[in-house]
RNA sequence: CGGGGUGUAGCGUAGUCCGGUUAUCGCGCCAGUUUUGGGAACUGGAGGUCGCAGGUUCGAAUCCUGCCACCCCGACCA
C-alpha cells in the first residue's frame, strides 16, 4: 500500500481526495468549491476531449462557441429550465470597479457602471443558442443543426467536491435542431450511444443506458436519457446526459421554420454534455489502494521506463537500451516517459507512477541486460514478469491492450455483482444499505419516487433501455409495475 | 442557511486549560558525502505577520471582544 494513504474501506471519500491531490491531478483553489485542474490532470482530460471530439465529427458535428454571459431575460423565457437552475446562478451586475468611497484601502462596484440588464453565467447554453438559432433557421434547408461547444459553466453548488461536483466545471454541450420529432429522438438516441461507447471502450467503465424518471430529468427537456456507471463505494455515477428537449426552446425563443409542404413549423432540438466529472468517474472506477489506475487509452503516459545501475559504464549501456525500446514504442503510437532522473531512487520511482496510474513500467537494470531482459510490471493487477528484449514492444503493445480488456471486465463483474433484485418493502430498506444498484418495480409516480428518495436516500438511477417487459408490483405502493427500474444512492 | 469543528513554516502537527528565555517535532526543501533491483543514510542549512483587528498585561500563540476563512454533517445538484 502507498505510504500514509488512507484506504478505500477506511474512508472511502477521504481515500478519493487524497488521491486527487497526491496523484497530482487537481487541487482546490483559492476560490471556494472552484479547483485547479493541473498539468497531470488537464493531461487526462485533453485524451477525453480528443476522443470524443472526434466521435462528434465522425456523426457529423461541428465546433463552435458560444458567449459565457447570458442576459437574464434569456433565462426567462423557458419556465421550467428557469425553475431548475434559477438557484444556482452565478449574477454580472456591474462591469467596472472603483476606489472604496469611504477612503478604506479596496474596491468596490462603481454604482455608475451598473449593468442595464444583469448577465447570467452560463449554468447551460440552451437559452443563448436558441435565440442564436432563431436567426439561423428559415426553412427546413436549414436544418438540421449539429453544434457542439466545448466550454466552462457555473453552478453555484452549495457542496462540491473535485471533478464530481465543482462549481465551475468543464463540458462539452451539443445542441441540435431538426425538422422533424423522429430525427431529433434519433440524435438524442445516438449521442447517448456515443457516450456509451466512449465509457466502455475509452474509460473500460460500464455502464447502463436508460431514460431518466420525470423527477430527475433536466429542466426543460421531455426526455433525458443517461448514462449511469457504478462506482467502487456501490454509489452510482451519472456520467452523461442526452435530453430531447421537444419543441420548448423553439417555441420559447420562436424558432420555426417552413416545411417542405410550405407549413411554418417549430423546431425539434435536442442537447447532450459531458463534463470533467468524468474525470471523478473515472477515478473511482479504477484506482486502488495503492493511488491512481488508468485505463491505457486515456493514460498520458502509457509506459514508463525506469533505470538501473551502479557505475557510469552501466548507466550508458541501461541508457543506450532505454532509448531503443523507447524509439520502438514510440512507432508503435505508445506514449512512452523514460525517467533517469538520478536524485530518485528505482524504488521511490517505482511508487510514484504506481501512484500515478501508469499502466505499464519497464524496469531496465544492469544486471538484465547481461541476460538480454527486461522487466515489465503491471498496474492493473500489480504483476511482474521478466521477458527478453527481442521483441518486447509488440509485447507491450498487446499487454496495453489486455489492461483496456481487464480493466473493463472487473468492473463489469463488479457491478454484476453489486446489481440484484428486490421486491419487497422491508428488503429494500437491508439492501439499499448495501450500496450497488437494486432492480425494482415503480408505479411510475413522482411521488412514490419522492417518497422513496425521503426514506432511503435512493432515487431512481434510470429506466434501463433494454428493460425486460415483466409483470410485478411496486416496491413502495404495490400497485402494478411492468418493468424493473434502477434504485441507488448517488453521487 | 441551521448544527459541530479547525486556523501555528510548502504539508502534517506540539504548545493554548494554568500567560514568562530564542515557538516543538516529522515530512518536504537547499548543500555536501556515501548510496541506487520496492518510498536511502548521515552531517550541515534555509524557512514563521502563531487566521485578521482591537483590548487586558511589565510581558500574549496562550486570556477577553469582534471579524474572517476553511472543513465536516443536513437542505440543493451534472
Amino acid at each position: 500500500m502507498a505510504k500514509d494513504f488512507v484506504t478505500r474501506k477506511e474512508n472511502y471519500s477521504e481515500w478519493y481526495n487524497e488521491l486527487v491531490v497526491r496523484a497530482g491531478l487537481a487541487e482546490n483553489s483559492a476560490v471556494r468549491g472552484c479547483m485547479v485542474i493541473k498539468p497531470y490532470g488537464y493531461a487526462i482530460w485533453e485524451k477525453i476531449q480528443r476522443a470524443l471530439d472526434d466521435m462528434f465529427k465522425e456523426t457529423g458535428h461541428q465546433n463552435a462557441y458560444f458567449p459565457l454571459f447570458i442576459p437574464k431575460s434569456y433565462f426567462e423565457k423557458e419556465a421550467e429550465h428557469v425553475e431548475g437552475f434559477a438557484k444556482e446562478c452565478a449574477i454580472v451586475t456591474h462591469h467596472r470597479l472603483k476606489p472604496k468611497s469611504d477612503g478604506s484601502i479596496g474596491l468596490e462596484p462603481d454604482p455608475e457602471a451598473k449593468l442595464e440588464e444583469e448577465l447570467i453565467v452560463r449554468p447551460t447554453s440552451e437559452t443563448i443558442i436558441w435565440d442564436t438559432y432563431r436567426g439561423w433557421i428559415q426553412s427546413y434547408r436549414d436544418l438540421p443543426i449539429l453544434c457542439n461547444q466545448w466550454a466552462n459553466v457555473v453552478r453555484w453548488e452549495m457542496r462540491t467536491r473535485m471533478f464530481l461536483r465543482t462549481a465551475e466545471f468543464l463540458w462539452q454541450e451539443g445542441h441540435t435542431a431538426h425538422a422533424t420529432k423522429e430525427e431529433a429522438i434519433e440524435e438524442t438516441a445516438k449521442m447517448l450511444n456515443v457516450y456509451a461507447f466512449f465509457a466502455e471502450n475509452f474509460m473500460a467503465m460500464p455502464v447502463l443506458k436508460g431514460t431518466k424518471s420525470p423527477n430527475e430529468r433536466f429542466a426543460g427537456a421531455l426526455d433525458t436519457y443517461c448514462i449511469e456507471a457504478m462506482m467502487q463505494d456501490g454509489k452510482a455515477l451519472q456520467a452523461g446526459t442526452s435530453h430531447f428537449l421537444g419543441q420548448n426552446f423553439a417555441k420559447a425563443f420562436d424558432v420555426k421554420f417552413l416545411s417542405k409542404e410550405n407549413k411554418l413549423e417549430y423546431v425539434w432540438a435536442t442537447s447532450w454534455g459531458v463534463s470533467t466529472r468524468l474525470m471523478g468517474a473515472l477515478i473511482m472506477c479504477h484506482s486502488d489502494d495503492n493511488g491512481l489506475v488508468l485505463p491505457p487509452k486515456l493514460a498520458p503516459t502509457q509506459v514508463v521506463i525506469i533505470p538501473i545501475y551502479k557505475t557510469q559504464e552501466q548507466k550508458e549501456k541501461v541508457n543506450q537500451e532505454a532509448q531503443i525500446i523507447m524509439q520502438e514504442l514510440k512507432q508503435s503510437g505508445i506514449s512512452v516517459q523514460y525517467d533517469a532522473r538520478e536524485e530518485y531512487k528505482p524504488g521511490w520511482k517505482f511508487n510514484e507512477y504506481e501512484f500515478k496510474g501508469v499502466p505499464v513500467r519497464v524496469t531496465i537494470g544492469a544486471r538484465d541486460l547481461e541476460q538480454g531482459v527486461v522487466e515489465i510490471a503491471r498496474r492493473d493487477n500489480l504483476t511482474k514478469e521478466t521477458l527478453p528484449i527481442e521483441g518486447i514492444s509488440q509485447k507491450i503493445v498487446k499487454l496495453l491492450d489486455d489492461i483496456q480488456d481487464n480493466l473493463f471486465t472487473k468492473a463489469l463483474s463488479f457491478r454484476e455483482m453489486g446489481t440484484r433484485k428486490v421486491d419487497t418493502w422491508e428488503e429494500f430498506l437491508v439492501e439499499i444499505e448495501k450500496g450497488g444498484f437494486l432492480l425494482c418495480h415503480w408505479d411510475g409516480t413522482p411521488e412514490t419516487e419522492e417518497k422513496i428518495k425521503e426514506l432511503s436516500k435512493a432515487t431512481i438511477r434510470c429506466i434501463p433501455l433494454d428493460a425486460l417487459e415483466e409483470e410485478g408490483r411496486c416496491i413502495f405502493s404495490g400497485k402494478p409495475s411492468a418493468k424493473r427500474v434502477v434504485f441507488a444512492r448517488a453521487y
